[in-house]
DNA sequence: CGGTATCCGCTTCGATACTG
DNA sequence: CAGTATCGAAGCGGATACCG
């Protein structure tokens, strides 16, 4: 993030710090990936543990992550169905950087809490 | 990230995790801290630094950043008007966890570039 | 120089209904 | 159980014009 050495610009669609702020910037995909860090997940599992999360969203970002080689799927030929999902290698390497963000997050707490108060009361008078 | 302890949900808006996350998720949020790290910036500098960003864009997102402290914003009272922007101590702070992600998205752009690369060429096709 | 104001397209996302 | 299909509201964000 800090301009140190002469790196190209955060901004470009080729600068890699710019896509994974893309992945992070998906609003299912962080609750996602975190039901997965405890181990293999099936859909319904995602729906109960992801309050508010909508069939369709649910289904968009197992795909997308899916095709991004961070997720796998795997379909076991069986009735009544069963889908299991589990983090790919890249995806549990994925986790470190994010949990370094949750980290900071849990330990400035009472700022971030203040911001969000702030945000939340504003847009009440708007 | 990972659920070890027994933290409260990721989920919740009350989660400072989702918060930060929320930061990030702003599309020029990123930028313009990136362009602040190195000192005090100017409107127009802004402008020039950050590819594509429109002046209601810019003017958002600093006052946002302004209302949530992370930003201090200065008016001389000058004509030709002259502002200046700068990070508060808490934006100082905020810097530190992004730049983890963002270190870690350089050392691992090969691997973010397939991502980008196979995302860009399924976006064609669709 | 450093903004506001307005219009509007496009994506995002939630709700609902249906299926193998 | 694990999806797919369709619709429509909301709001993010770009373009343009104007202002003190």
């Amino acid at each position: 993030m800090v301009p140190n050495g002469d790196r190209p610009i955060l901004l470009s669609k080729d600068c890699p710090v710019r896509q994974i702020l893309d992945l992070v910037r998906d609003k299912w995909i962080p609750p996602v990936l975190y039901t997965l860090c405890s181990g293999t997940r099936r859909y319904n599992d995602f729906q109960r543990q992801i309050p508010g999360v909508s069939k369709k969203m649910l289904t968009q970002t197992l795909r997308q992550l899916e095709s991004d080689g961070i997720v796998e799927r795997t379909v076991y030929p069986v009735v009544p169905p069963k889908v299991e999902y589990k983090l790919t290698p890249f995806g549990e390497k994925l986790i470190e950087p994010i949990s370094v963000l949750a980290d900071w997050a849990w330990q400035h707490q009472e700022e971030l809490k203040l911001i969000h108060e702030r945000r939340t009361s504003l847009s009440i008078v708007t």
